[in-house]
RNA sequence: UGCGGUGUAGAGCAGUUUGGUAGCUCGUCGGGCUCAUAACCCGGAGGUCAUAGGUUCAAAUCCUGUCGCCGCAACCA
């Protein structure tokens, strides 16, 4: 096991055009579930999530609501926050790009790229529809037609910078070859190499001029960065990457290892607290966005300077530290839908600033509502909070987390949830808990006693099974299947279940002479719910911390999974820990 | 049309890389148990593995064709 060893892992920043639903914030459970693994593997780990805020979309909805752009966004990013606290995500840092150290850094960006000839002006041509005022694509068109009105469609032109894509093909061509994970799931890999890849390149169109909502090219303002610049940087601005400070000096031809991230490792001792978020955080149920809401901001059109606490890392980012020490990401977690853009473009943007390349981006899924998009307009649709209030925060990550497969869209409705929510947690999970303490405390007032090892083929296959599942679940985790380690887990509380069944502790309990055998049946179970309990951490964490609180034990890291038996002293009582749920 | 998926018991899925008696969860039926949250444990029923051919001693698994469904196709942030 690395010891010291920085993991820098990300969301796809959320957009904020409206309240995200359920589907939106799988990404951030499952990074926070892999982000809390690798920290206690003992990595330092940053993970950083936040809010994408420019773009026409945005200035057309605060332009109906007759209100600022700045006053909408405000209000939408911190209901995402706010998703992603109830949520008990322990990202690290929260950027808006909205932010001032942001949008300069994007500037610099923009202006070294264009310095350096990466970045060039020409013409955007394509379709333009005089009364939506917008260009489309042909692939957009709906016979031929404006997808919006069903007008027809001019071929147009438009003053525009491109970004060289075309000039890096040969790059970034070696980089996917010498990387061959790099992109997963491996069938999103070969979409993407085949369909853009190997057929060439396009230089990518990166400004605009038809919205003000962005952050505009200071040499020629009224250009505005198109969202890829601005939205993907903030990977590296968030770290205070500042293109003017020579980070990352030398050569970045092979970026196949990371060798210069070895090199900047951190100090020793800056260790982060992996507990830090696990039960500090709010479980406010989130108040619906209502008109009356957006009539409150319109009346009082200042921003509360206080209502924007979002960064747990007060300190804008000043300086490069945190650059050097975490750059290049090991991870972007992000939607199958914006691979492309994460894949090809955005390490295109790093090797014109001869930055390192990221590690590995995995697509995940879509969650989608009873096999359909989810969609507001249709009804189709969850949100968090819902889910909340009905299954608790851990039963909702459990759901995301345990049901979403790796690479094929997953499914939700309120009776999977449930059906899921009983099986494991309540039923399987739960019960299992439940029956093992109180008998401890029925039959030892709560004494674990010591671990004895036996020759008994009950005790040996729980053993082994126990100490196996530590190792299957780092594999899981550890490759991004999640729903996997979920199962790993929940096998062996099945497995403990059939345990009780086997060695009838019920039966040991009425002669004397099998006190010492039930003592070590209830020692054995005790040890494997630690087991479980700590390997549950990342999952869910609130219920994790209860069951090994309710253990009284301290002995809680990964490095206490390695031998079997150092469960000691009493345990406590406990209450149920889901309860079912019957619908009717 | 190109590319990538996918079609397995009532529902949801695994198995296909490296062919060898079809498996898991939920539901259902029967049994057991009583420590426990009407939970838990065991067993049964239920599948021509989309379809038509082919290779093979042997195919859900390899090859070819057909049909159905989904995603992506360069700027939809």
């Amino acid at each position: 096991m690395s010891e010291n060893k920085t993991y820098f892992i990300t969301t796809a920043i959320a957009y904020t055009s409206r309240k995200p639903h359920i589907g939106n914030n799988y990404e951030i459970v499952m990074t926070d579930a892999i982000a809390r693994y690798q920290r206690m593997k003992g990595k330092d780990v940053f993970f950083l999530t936040g809010t994408d805020e420019h773009g026409q979309k945005i200035e057309d909805i605060a332009k109906e609501n007759n209100i600022e752009p700045q006053i909408y966004v405000d209000k939408v990013a911190s209901e995402i926050k706010d998703i992603a606290d109830m949520l008990n995500c322990s990202y690290d840092k929260f950027i808006r790009t909205t932010e001032p150290y942001h949008k300069k850094t994007v500037q610099k960006i923009f202006k070294k790229l264009f310095e350096q000839g990466d970045i060039y002006k020409s013409e955007y041509e394509g379709k333009y529809c005089v009364p939506c005022e917008s260009f489309w694509t042909d692939s957009q068109l709906v016979d031929g037609k404006c997808p919006d009105c069903a007008r027809d469609v001019n071929s147009a032109k438009e003053e525009a910078y491109f970004l060289k894509l075309s000039a890096y093909q040969e790059r970034l061509e070696q980089y996917w070859n010498e990387n061959v994970d790099f992109v997963c799931p491996e069938s999103r890999r070969n979409e993407m190499l085949n369909n853009f890849i190997k057929p060439g390149l396009k230089d990518l169109c990166v400004s605009r001029t038809s919205f003000k909502w962005g952050i505009p090219v200071d040499f020629d303002d009224k250009h505005i960065v198109y969202v890829w610049i601005d939205a993907l940087s903030n990977y590296i601005t968030a770290l205070g990457y500042d293109p003017d400070v020579n980070s990352f000096s030398k050569s970045q031809k092979t970026l196949k290892d990371n060798d210069e991230s070895e090199l900047l490792k951190m100090q020793a001792g800056a260790t982060r607290d992996p507990d830090i978020n696990s039960f500090s955080k709010s479980q406010k149920t989130l108040k619906d966005n209502d008109e009356s809401e957006l009539l409150k901001m319109q009346a009082g059109a200042t921003r509360d300077p206080d209502v924007n606490d979002f960064s747990k890392s007060d300190e804008h980012e000043a300086d490069t530290t945190r650059y050097k020490k975490y750059w290049p990401a090991d991870a972007h977690i992000i939607g199958k839908d914006i691979l492309r853009f994460h894949t090809i473009y955005w390490p295109i943007i790093l090797m014109a600033l001869g930055e390192p390349l990221p590690k590995k981006v995995y697509g995940h899924p879509w969650l989608l509502f009873a096999e359909s998009k989810m969609s507001k307009s249709t009804g189709n649709v969850l949100y968090a909070d819902e889910l909340v209030e009905k299954y608790g925060v851990d039963g909702t990550r459990y759901y995301l987390l345990a049901s979403m497969p790796y690479a094929q869209d997953g499914n939700i409705t309120l009776e999977y949830v449930t059906e899921i929510f009983n099986a494991d947690l309540a039923n399987t999970l739960g019960n299992l808990v439940n029956r093992t303490i109180a008998m401890s405390n029925k039959y030892f007032d709560g004494r674990v006693g010591d671990y004895t090892q036996t020759d008994i083929n009950f005790d040996v296959d729980l053993k082994n099974l126990t100490l196996k599942t530590v190792t299957d679940f780092d594999k899981a985790i550890t490759d991004f299947k999640l729903a996997d380690a979920c199962a790993v887990i929940i096998n062996l509380t099945k497995n403990c279940n059939k345990y009780i069944d086997l060695t009838t502790p019920w039966i040991l309990a009425k002669n004397e002479e099998t006190r010492e055998r039930l003592q070590q049946v209830l020692y054995n179970l005790s040890e494997s719910i630690r087991f479980i309990g700590v390997l549950l951490q990342p999952i869910i964490p609130q219920t994790a911390k209860y069951i090994l609180d309710v253990l009284k034990t301290d002995k809680r890291t990964l490095e206490t999974l390695q031998a079997f038996g150092q469960l000691s002293g009493n345990v406590g009582t406990s209450e149920p820990l889901f309860v079912r749920i019957v619908e009717k």
